[in-house]
DNA sequence: AAGCTTTTTCTCGACAGTCGAGAAATTAGA
DNA sequence: TCTAATTTCTCGACTGTCGAGAAAAAGCTT
């Protein structure tokens, strides 16, 4: 069913569609909100008020004053509207970012991710994100949201790690991470998703446009997938499809998340060694295996040894298969490549090629491009940024509250 | 980025939200408008007035007059506002229905699919439709929208097929069946997308809820699979992924569309043929199978025989790993299996629920709900009437000069 | 049969929002 | 100092939703 409209709820999407504007370009004069959003003149002087008086945005400094006329006033976001924190979960660190409403890296730092279950883990998390405010001086209250990211599998609707390379089945339920003080809202994602939204992202800004949907492809110790999508007249819809664990061969080699066969057996870095060494296929899987393991197996095929190039070339059929499978289910698109596992893209190449080659989908629609973007940390982060400040704009502009209680 | 919103948008929204609330309940009193759509009893005065000066909707003779009170008014649409006309496309006849805009049956008659290529068989369709526009004494120019579906691929966008069971790769497009005369919009869907479709109004109808993803499974001789999602305050998303010819096994058996090793080449009633009679993989396939060889070959399963047992178990498995795939890249959700092939459900069950059980999603999420709905045709044309209406019903009133050039 | 009750529909005024046009502001250049 | 250029601001017209209460129209009561 269709949700009723209101004159309200226009000036709120109008409002954020403002928001989204200073966000993508930043500092933004009168006219130029007019033109990025398509709104009158008149309109944005109405919205502009409205979220001055509302201690949201701020008119600029810095007048960059330039030609002739009426200088231009520069609207910019208040910097200490609120704050952000994101939380980098990788297999070993946990890196905390603290981020003010205009955008802008204030602190950031790492910490080792110890041993234990799940609640030292989330105990963990809850002294870093003190730590995070307490290092800036900054009040829990004014932090607005806390953005989480993991690999493995997130529930949609609530912060909740339903499965995770670490914890297995065991549920993470980061909400409990935050205690009494904290109003921030948290959420949680899959880091390959928040690359893929990143990745759509750059193309918006870049050509304007491009294909409007895309996957990105991270390699490495686990197989992570995210899908993105534009959608004309909203936000972008993202998601991170469990293709890590999807089944690759019946009965095939035994996986971390204790099925057989996942494309993460036969293409995840534990998977590369075990065939490399000829392990048996159902020895249990190292927990973690060292990056430079991987790289003296990949030395060795680049000198010829069989075994070791037959290793990556399994690995990249499993790969290649499981977008064959990905396309057909997904329909056509570009894949962008990234992860550690980049660096062996001259090994895995034609074993993905060869996986792609045999379906239907490639046969009619083409080979699908396949880009290789290495800087993966960089990639999560404006990811996080994004996904975050859409949320974070939407959310103050929901709660009218302020808006009218600041304009008494 | 976000489209901007105006107050002549809300009131469209709103409008539409009037005429779909009339869809599912048909014939309602302002009040019960009112409380379906949560607009205020005002908004609908002022609503149904536009749409009944547009002549859209009109008040309704029969006064079901019951209890005190002013009597209610009842609006309906205008059963001549225009057309629609439904084409229902299987391997051997060509279904037309005839549709007021109220939603009644006018007129329904098929001709049997001739030979020729793709230009004979557009002619046919040409002539099908004019003959569905003569018997029942009709305007061509009021015919508003012409439903087609298919078996196979259809371009996302335009009313194309860009791969067909029939005719393969040789795109064929429904826009040049109309010629001059014609008004309608022509669009073209995937069958099982509107089974999918159809399915899930059911549930929103009858439950008021559930589940608010699902997929539609149609077994026959070729394999069809088709996603419909709730999307809280929209239309609900349908999308019918390319699973038949999604890869099932590298270097496997010969398919109809030319690729090898896809789940229809296992699955499918040729394909279940080719296997009990142990003719070789890469055979090509049987363009027609008669529906009683297959009963003939699952009579002689459930008498025992081995072959045919083991050729409906393997297609029963192929569509098993299929779904546990589709689980894997659409998140979990339950499967509705119809199409001719439910009369073998018996025998393809244990093969599905084998393929399904090895897999990660399968394992955190439990077995998917395996419902068997028999009657595919019924639930095709509710599809089409669906889909149909929603687009007829955005574009009657997206197009005001309708409702303005009447309101004179 | 007249009046009362009940229920629904309709109408009016208040309020919120967008837009176009033009006034006001402010600076660079003549 | 004046003028042209450019941006911002303001005003009135228009469209839309909503709540409250009037108007309508039937059944029920006396």
């Amino acid at each position: 069913m269709l949700a009723k409209s209101s004159t309200e709820l226009v000036r709120q999407q109008n409002s954020v569609l403002v928001l989204s504007a200073l966000r993508r370009h930043g500092r933004l004069a009168h006219t130029e909100i007019s033109d990025a959003t398509g709104l009158a003149s008149a309109t944005i002087s109405s919205i502009t008020a409205d979220l001055e008086r509302a201690r949201i945005i701020e008119k600029s400094e810095q007048q960059a004053t330039v030609g002739r006329g009426r200088p231009r006033v520069l609207f910019s976001q208040r910097r200490n509207c609120g704050y952000l924190i994101t939380v980098i979960i990788s297999s070993d660190l946990i890196q905390y970012s603290l981020v003010d409403y205009a955008g802008t890296l204030l602190d950031r730092f790492s910490e080792p991710r110890g041993e234990g279950g799940t609640a030292a883990f989330l105990a963990a998390i809850s002294a870093g994100l003190e730590r995070a405010v307490e290092r800036s001086r900054i009040e829990r209250g004014s932090v607005l949201l806390v953005s989480v990211s993991s690999k493995g599998l997130a529930r949609p609707t609530e912060p909740v790690l339903v499965w995770s390379p670490v914890f297995g089945s065991q549920p993470v339920d980061f909400a409990a991470a935050l205690k009494d003080g904290w109003q921030a809202k948290v959420i949680l994602n899959n880091e390959t998703l928040l690359v893929a939204g990143a990745l759509l992202e750059r193309q918006v800004k870049t050509q304007g446009g491009g294909e409007p949907v895309l996957a990105a492809l991270s390699l490495g110790h686990s197989i992570g997938l995210g899908i993105a999508r534009r959608v004309t007249g909203g936000v972008p819809e993202i998601s991170a499809p469990n293709f890590g664990h999807m089944l690759h061969m019946p009965n095939g080699g035994l996986c971390r998340c204790g099925a057989r066969g996942c494309v993460e057996a036969y293409a995840g870095f534990y998977a590369i060694l075990r065939a490399a060494f000829e392990v048996p296929v159902d020895t249990i899987p190292a927990k973690f295996v060292p990056v430079t393991e991987i790289d003296k197996i990949a030395a060795r095929a680049r000198q010829g040894n069989r075994m070791a190039q037959l290793a990556f070339r399994n690995a990249g059929a499993a790969l290649g298969y499981g977008l064959s499978r990905l396309l057909s289910l997904h329909g056509h698109m570009p894949v962008f490549i990234t992860g550690p596992g980049t660096r062996y893209q001259d090994l895995l190449q034609a074993g993905i090629e060869e996986g792609l080659a045999q379906t239907h989908v490639v046969r009619l629609g083409g080979m699908p491009g396949l880009t290789v973007v290495p800087d993966e940390p960089s990639l999560v982060f404006e990811g996080h940024l994004n996904l975050a400040f859409s949320i974070v704009d939407q959310d103050i502009i929901g709660s009218r509250q302020s808006m009218q209680a600041a304009g008494e």
